[in-house]
DNA sequence: ACATTGACCTGGGAGC
DNA sequence: TGCTCCCAGGTCAATG
């Protein structure tokens, strides 16, 4: 369930538990997630040493001494670490076990996330090489936006949902970013003006930042690595909001569905 | 090249 | 209680 706050959240919390950390064994109970967990990960990745963690879109990304573990939580996935025993429970799929006694945990029930090896450079890997704008680099402005826009007609929630373009951002926050933005979310992407699309990234970056400042949203189970809770969703202004008054104009919010995915948004104030 | 749809999986809640 | 249906924070592959 986790977009870029969220992925980011457990980034932060994990790296004083993991970086400089050996390996010591994994455990793995459930090969089959999105795809299946590289074959041998088990031996490729015993005694390496993680020497960084970072984020690409919603990847994680362990660097170790001798190829990178791509870890992504999916939908339901979450990472947990446990300086005691702790018992085990239903879709607790792979054990990371670190030489200081200290044990990493994936669970994940809906199985959508990915565990996976890569000796090779990020650039060239197929899950990577395509990715589109980290939301809150520096490089991600209103101009960029604006031209990267005018050849798509697709409605620009679809647009910023699109992982080539833009990564990061899923449905709660594409949501919440175009309404405080006031832009339709079924607008096409190549009508926005550059106003509009100054107003849009300002939003995006704005919503991203007091998401993770809120330790991200938990709906049902999202939780940081020392299982503590995020309390974002306290702060949503349209997201699972529909049939109730829009904070702006009173407005009864409305609910679409595009792509599949519920859109709530206000009819007056997103134009 | 771009846009849309189906598929992958389990669990929880609503309605009967 | 229990069944069925629908929904859920993602995203790749297949199809127009």
């Amino acid at each position: 369930m986790p977009e870029l706050p969220e992925v980011e959240t457990t980034c932060r919390a994990l790296k004083k538990y993991v970086i400089d950390q050996v390996i010591d064994h994994l455990i793995i109970r459930q090969h089959s997630l999105r795809w299946p967990i590289t074959a041998g990960l088990e031996q490729k990745i015993s005694d390496q040493k993680i020497l960084n963690l970072s984020r690409r879109g919603k990847y994680l990304l362990f660097q170790m001494s001798h190829g990178i573990l791509i870890l992504h939580l999916g939908m339901s996935g979450r990472l947990n670490i446990f300086t005691k025993k702790t018992e085990l429970k239903k879709h607790d799929h792979v054990d990371i076990y670190l030489k200081n006694g200290n044990l990493l945990r994936y669970h994940d029930p809906r199985r959508f996330g990915a565990i996976l090896w890569t000796e090779d450079a990020l650039e060239q890997h197929p899950l990577f090489k395509h990715l589109g704008i980290e939301p809150l680099s520096k490089s991600f402005t209103g101009a960029y936006l604006y031209t990267k826009t005018r050849a798509r007609s697709t409605p620009i929630k679809s647009f910023l949902m699109n992982s080539k373009l833009i990564v990061g951002i899923g449905n709660i926050y594409a949501q919440e970013a175009l309404f405080i933005a006031r832009i339709h979310p079924q607008k096409p992407a190549k009508n926005l003006s550059q106003q509009a699309a100054n107003d849009l990234v300002a939003a995006i970056k704005l919503v991203l930042r007091r998401a993770l400042k809120s330790g991200g949203t938990t709906f049902r189970d999202f939780q940081n690595p020392l299982g503590t809770t995020g309390y974002f969703q306290n702060k949503l202004q349209v997201y699972g909001r529909e049939t109730k008054p829009c904070i702006n104009c009173n407005k009864e919010l409305q609910l679409i569905r595009m792509n599949g995915r519920s859109t709530v948004f206000c009819a007056r104030c997103q134009k």
